[in-house]
DNA sequence: CCTTTTAATGTTACCGGTAACAATATTGTA
DNA sequence: TACAATATTGTTACCGGTAACATTAAAAGG
């Protein structure tokens, strides 16, 4: 029933006015004498009538459509940020088209596609520097970064303080006695990798701790990742007391390598992931780690840019999310008698 | 540079040409002289010129936008059914909108919104019967279910095989000795928890088995009402030997339950569970479980979908995905002695 | 070589809204 | 009461494409 093209030139018809006092009543145009609008709406309520996004966005040249890209949309993080900036949107009457842009190639072709064919009006970019994404940005365009703070003046952007956070990772370990600290880096051209590792260096630093190079591994971000780190950490032959992987699933690749080879964590090794997953108390042990509020970020994100997009002088922000300690049982103080080397040929499972 | 507000008719002017034959060139009509298109695609260069697809969508009465509506976009089922459908839909040249509709009313204004505006030409739905969930389905929509199969005609509709599913995983525990089996269910207004319910009872009676009540016990999907059923199951007095939980998040709940107690998985409680997450395989022990392809029943959703937009008169399908068993460490053969580990014979591996 | 057919291009209207301005009705003030 | 000021409503054009039809140019046939 409800096969709606009825049209506002239908409406004006049916309630005896011309279709320009209908898209005033639609409008909440204060130019509307009381009679004639309540004429107007009885006539949309009795034909049904629902305006035309479309044709409205033909109009008006604003189509209050926004775009996410990310490199994927199932990560736990990713996911989130969508969802943040979704449900914002919303609120302000926007709608978010999600899109996964794994490559370089397909993030390009996805900028020119939505924004020349103008069919949204702004852009949230997640990661946005990554593999040197791009080499065209549009001038002019409504844009938010997640992720990374942009190099180009005018834009907004929104990230977690990952300063902070790998400060905040590694001043637990530090607090609960250990200076033989580990790092299972992220991928480390992206920002957020090396400002975690900012953040380690600044803690140990202010400890008195010179680390070398080689309690560093990168990693890129899976939890197989965070396997190989931690076998390639022992193969060195000097295990670390405690580990800081950047992120949850390396941390969770850590703790399982660890269990194989009879490393038992906490007790001969603390381990501090970042993210706090959804599942981070089901591991075993509970994973310690330094939580970020994703969908805060995805949300704020939204706001900047519907900020930007409906008063194009906004200015333009850059804002830090705060990261927070989550202590659960993959940490523990350093256990001084168990500084004798590790026996590590035989599996002990 | 490229703020490109270039309409189809400064094409033509710069070409001198009429517009439309622009329109023909843009749209490889056949209708065009190889030396005027070579003139007005130098045009196109030139002044880089790119289509607007709000007029477009105008013109033709076709929006080339979808949207998905899910509970909400985190759950990893969720996320990647929406990868799968956004992937699938950019092949064909459509976009999706991503929405989380999180409650009855929330969907219901969801649906209302994209379809009477005319906004997207085609519709995803997830779950489509919780909480019933909506009361008005508007009539030669396109529409597809995920996650249930529709009661009305018309609907095409995409899910899981839930009851071979369910089969599968207790045929798995039976072949491995096990006879007291339990079951922690997912919500039983959804249809896939009642289907998965089915499986296993046709699994058990299979074997000439007649399961109590007692032994099935309803979660909420969550890991933590996977903990709650598991030490309900306790509270019973009599620990099965072996459970299924409908999903994986689930059956994290209920190991971590036993190995609160003191139970040991898998020699002393086997469990399996349903989905594979990414991290199954690095819980302790690694999860046995029942991998469905997410992926590719978002895929297909979306396929079905636009056969459906592009040819209205196409034939509404009911597909379901194949389950399959995937088998890892959190399953064991029933061990009749429980006081001691199970011994692994040799020839067993 | 002229007519017929077909190919190529142009003209006009339309999709369903909104904006700008014009026209009319109402109110207030001299 | 007349006239200006203001409130209300209507008319027309426009957003940027496409569709249908008209027109013109080129190719084919007698």
């Amino acid at each position: 029933m409800p096969q709606s093209r009825v049209t506002i030139r239908d409406v004006a018809k049916h309630a005896g006015v011309s279709h320009q006092t209908v898209s005033r009543v639609i409008n909440n145009s204060q130019h509307v004498a009381p009679k004639t609008r309540k004429k107007v709406q009885a006539s949309i309520v009795e034909l049904d009538y629902r305006p035309n996004a479309i044709a409205r966005s033909m109009a008006l040249g604003r189509t209050c459509l926004l775009a996410c890209l990310a490199p994927n949309l199932t990560d736990f993080t990713f996911a989130s940020l969508v969802e943040g900036a979704e449900v914002e949107a919303r609120k302000h009457g926007y709608f978010l088209i999600s899109s996964s842009a794994p490559t370089p190639d397909i993030l390009q072709h996805l900028l020119n596609e939505l924004i020349d064919s103008r069919r949204v009006s702004g852009l949230i970019v997640i990661n946005p520097y990554v593999d040197e994404r791009y080499s065209y940005l549009p001038e002019n365009f409504p844009l938010v970064f997640i992720g990374s703070h942009a190099r180009e003046p005018g834009i907004s952007s929104v990230t977690l303080d990952d300063e902070l956070a790998g400060y905040l990772a590694v001043q637990h370990l530090l607090s609960l006695g250990h200076r033989d600290i580990a790092m299972v880096t992220g991928v480390m051209i992206e920002d957020c990798a090396q400002k975690r590792c900012i953040g380690f260096e600044k803690a140990l630093k202010e400890a008195g701790i010179t680390h070398t190079a080689s309690q560093v591994i990168q990693g890129d971000w899976s939890a197989t990742s965070g396997r190989d780190a931690f076998m390639a950490l022992t193969e060195t032959g000097k295990v670390p007391s405690a580990i800081f992987a950047q992120n949850d699933r390396m941390a969770i690749g850590v703790m399982q390598s660890a269990r194989d080879m009879g490393i038992s964590v906490p007790e001969q090794l603390s381990v501090i992931g970042l993210d706090d997953l959804p599942l981070a108390s089901y591991f075993a042990p509970p994973l310690t780690t330094i939580r970020q509020d994703i969908i805060k970020i995805g949300s704020k994100a939204a706001q900047l840019l519907i900020a930007n997009i409906e008063e194009p002088s906004h200015p333009t922000h850059r804002l830090t999310i705060n990261p927070e300690l989550i202590v659960r049982k993959s940490t523990a103080p350093f256990n001084h008698q168990k500084e004798e080397p590790i026996e590590l040929s035989h599996n002990q499972i």
